[in-house]
DNA sequence: TATGAATGAGTCTTCATTCAT
DNA sequence: GATGAATGAAGACTCATTCAT
C-alpha cells in the first residue's frame, strides 16, 4: 500500500482513538510508520489530511442507500427496510464521533462543508436516497398510498442516528443483535402498518 | 454577577463562537473581563470548567420535557407534542455544536459522562420523559392502543435531533417558522393517525 | 534590568555573534535568562522583536549628529568635522553588519522602513545632518562660498561608509587610530581646501 | 544552456526576489525546472551554490575599471570618470542587497571572503582600480599635482555605493537620468576643480 | 545524470498552569 | 480573591540533504 494511503488510515485510526483534538501529527507518522516531514509531502496540512479523511467517510452509507433503487420492487419491502436501517444504524455507530468532533473546529468544519457541498455528498443525502425508494415502493403499490416518503425515511433514519449517537455518547456498546432488535422494534411498530400486503 | 458566573458564560460563548478545540483560557478570560489566573480560583483546571459548562446544557430541555407529565389529559395531544417538539428542535439546533464537540475530546467526555449518569441526567432522557408521557396518553384513551411509545417518542425526537444536526453541519439557518413546519410535517403524517379522537 | 529590556539585549548579541540568519529563538531565550515562552510575552513574533532590535540601532549617530548644529561657529570646522568622522566610521563599523543583514529578509526591512520612515529616522538622516552643519558654517564665513554641503556632506560619509563596509566584509579589524588616520586623510586632502582660514 | 548553468540563474533570481535568508532549495529547483535532487548534482550543498551566484557579482564591476587603464591619456577625464561613476552607480544598485544579505550568515560570508581574497576580487578592489586611473592621469598632467588619488577614488566610490544603499535600504527606485545627476553632482561640485585643464 | 519521495533535526509559536505580589 | 508575568512542554511545519530507481 502506498504512504499516501497509508498516512490517511493512520490519521483515521488516531482520531478513532484519541479523538480530534488530540490527535498529533507525531502520533499519526508514528502509526503510518512514516516521519512528520512525509506527511507534507502528501498533504499540504494537518487540517488538508483531516479534510481528505472526513471526505472518506461520508460516501460509504450514502453508495449503499443509492443502490437501494435497484431494489424497489424485488423481496419485500420490510426486508429491503430492515437491512438498509441495519446497515446504517451501524455506520452511524462508526461515523458518529468523527462526524460530531468537526463541530470543535468550525475552520475544518467549513472547509469540509464547501467540499462534500460541492460534490453532493452531505449526510442529509442519506434521507434523501432513503425517500427515493420509499417514493418508487408507493408508487408501486408496495406502500399505502398515505405514506409521505420524506417523513418516513426522516423518522426512521432520525431514531437510528440519534440513537447511536446516545449509544455511543453514553459509551456503551451495542451488539450487532441489539441493533437488529432496535430495528425490528422500528419496523414492528411503525412500518408494518404502512405495508400494502398488510 | 459573581466572577465565576461571569466566567462559565464567557466560556460557552467562546465555546459557540470559536469551537471547543479553538477555546482558549485566553479568550475566555478576555471575554470574561478578568485575568487568566483568576480562572483558576474558581475552576481546578479549563477541562474542569469545561465540564461545568456542559453540565448546564444538558438539563433545560429535560426539566421542560419533564414538565410534560403534567398536562397529561390536558389541552390535545397533538397540541401538547406540537409545543414539546418545537421546544426540543430550536434546543437541538442550539446544543448540537456545543454537544457534538465534546466527541473531540474522549476524555472530557470521558468526565462529562460520569457526571450526566450520576446525576441521571443524560441526553437519552430525554426520549424516555416524551415516551413517558406518551403512555400516560395511551393509557387515558387519547392515543390508539397500538401505539409504541418508546418508539413513537424515538422517531420524533430522533427526526428532529437529526434534521438539526444536518441544518448545523451543512451551516445552515432555519427560521423559526420553518422549524414549526418541519414539525407540522412530522404530527400531519406520522402522530395524526395516532390519535384516538380521529 | 527589565526582562524586556534584556529579551532586547540579547538579541542584538546573538544577532551580531550569530549573523540575523542564524539567531533563533532558543539562543536568544538561553542569553536572556528567560524561556521561549516569555520572548512571546513581551513581543508578538520574533519579527517584531528583530524589528525593536532595530530601531534601537540608527537614532544613536543621528542624535549626535544632530547635535552638531550647536557647535556652528565653534571651535574649528576641521577639528569638529573631525569628531564627527571619527565618531561616524566607529558607529559604520559596529552597524554595517546588523543593518545589511536585513536585506536578507525583504518582508523583515519592508516592515523596519515603514517604522523609520514613518519616524523620520532613516539612515539617509545622517548625512542631511552633517550637511545641514556645512551649510550653517558656509553662511558662517568659515568654508568657502563654493562649498556643496550636500555633496560634500556624501562625500565624507559614503566614504567613510564604503569603508567600514569593506573592513567589515573582509574581515579585518581597525583600531581606533587607524580610523583617525583614515579619517583624517579625508581632511587633510579634501576639506582642507574648502576651510576658509587657509 | 547546460542545467549547473541555469541552476546558478535560478539561485540568483530567487535571491534578488525573496532574499537571501528565504530562498530555498524547492525555489531554485523550481525556477531551474529540475529536481532539488539535481541541485546536488552539480553543487556539494545549498552553500556552496550560493558560493557560487556570489562569486559571479564581483568581478564585472572589476572588470570594467581595470579597463580604465587603456583610457589614460584618452577622452576627457571628466568624461573617463563620469561613464566610470555611472556604471559603478548602476552596479551599486544592483548588487548591494544581494553583496550585505551575507552578512546574516558569517559562515557563508567567511568562505566568500576566503575566496575573494585568494582570487584579489574583493569589492575593495573597485577602488584600488580607479585610484591606480587617477594617478596615471595625475602623472600625465590632466589632474592638478595636489590630488591624492585613493582619498579622491573613495570619495567618489563611496558616495556612490552609500547612495545606492540608502535607495535600496529605503525601497525607492531611481531612474537612469537621476542616476546620471547624482554623478554629475559630484563631478561638478568635486572633481571639476581637480581638473588641470581649469 | 536526473529524479523525487523520504527524512529528521530544527524552528517558531501556542497555551494551560503556576506563583509571588 | 485577583493578578499577570513566567514557564516549558508540546505542537505544526520547514527544509537541506540523501538515496534507490
Amino acid at each position: 500500500m502506498n504512504l499516501r494511503q497509508r498516512i490517511l488510515e493512520a490519521a483515521e485510526q488516531v482520531i478513532r482513538a484519541n479523538g480530534l483534538a488530540r490527535t498529533t501529527t507525531k502520533d499519526i507518522a508514528h502509526i503510518a510508520g512514516c516521519s512528520e516531514g512525509s506527511l507534507y509531502n502528501h498533504f499540504r496540512s494537518k487540517e488538508d489530511l483531516f479534510l481528505h479523511v472526513l471526505r472518506g467517510q461520508l460516501p460509504p452509507l450514502l453508495s449503499i442507500l443509492m443502490a437501494l433503487s435497484k431494489r424497489v420492487g424485488q423481496g419485500t419491502v420490510r426486508e429491503n427496510l430492515k437491512e438498509v436501517l441495519v446497515v446504517a444504524l451501524e455506520y452511524f455507530h462508526d461515523s458518529v464521533p468523527m462526524l460530531s468532533s468537526v463541530f470543535s473546529e468550525p475552520g475544518l468544519l467549513a472547509r469540509h462543508r464547501e467540499g462534500f457541498l460541492a460534490r453532493n455528498e452531505g449526510p442529509h443525502r442519506t434521507n434523501e436516497a432513503v425517500a427515493a425508494y420509499l417514493d418508487a415502493e408507493v408508487k408501486a403499490g408496495r406502500m399505502v398510498p398515505e405514506t409521505n416518503p420524506r417523513v418516513v425515511a426522516d423518522l426512521l433514519l432520525g431514531a437510528c442516528f440519534q440513537h447511536a449517537f446516545h449509544i455511543q455518547f453514553c459509551g456503551e456498546n451495542e451488539t450487532r443483535e441489539e441493533q437488529e432488535q432496535y430495528v425490528e422494534q422500528l419496523l414492528s411498530s411503525f412500518v408494518d402498518p404502512l405495508l400494502a400486503d398488510g
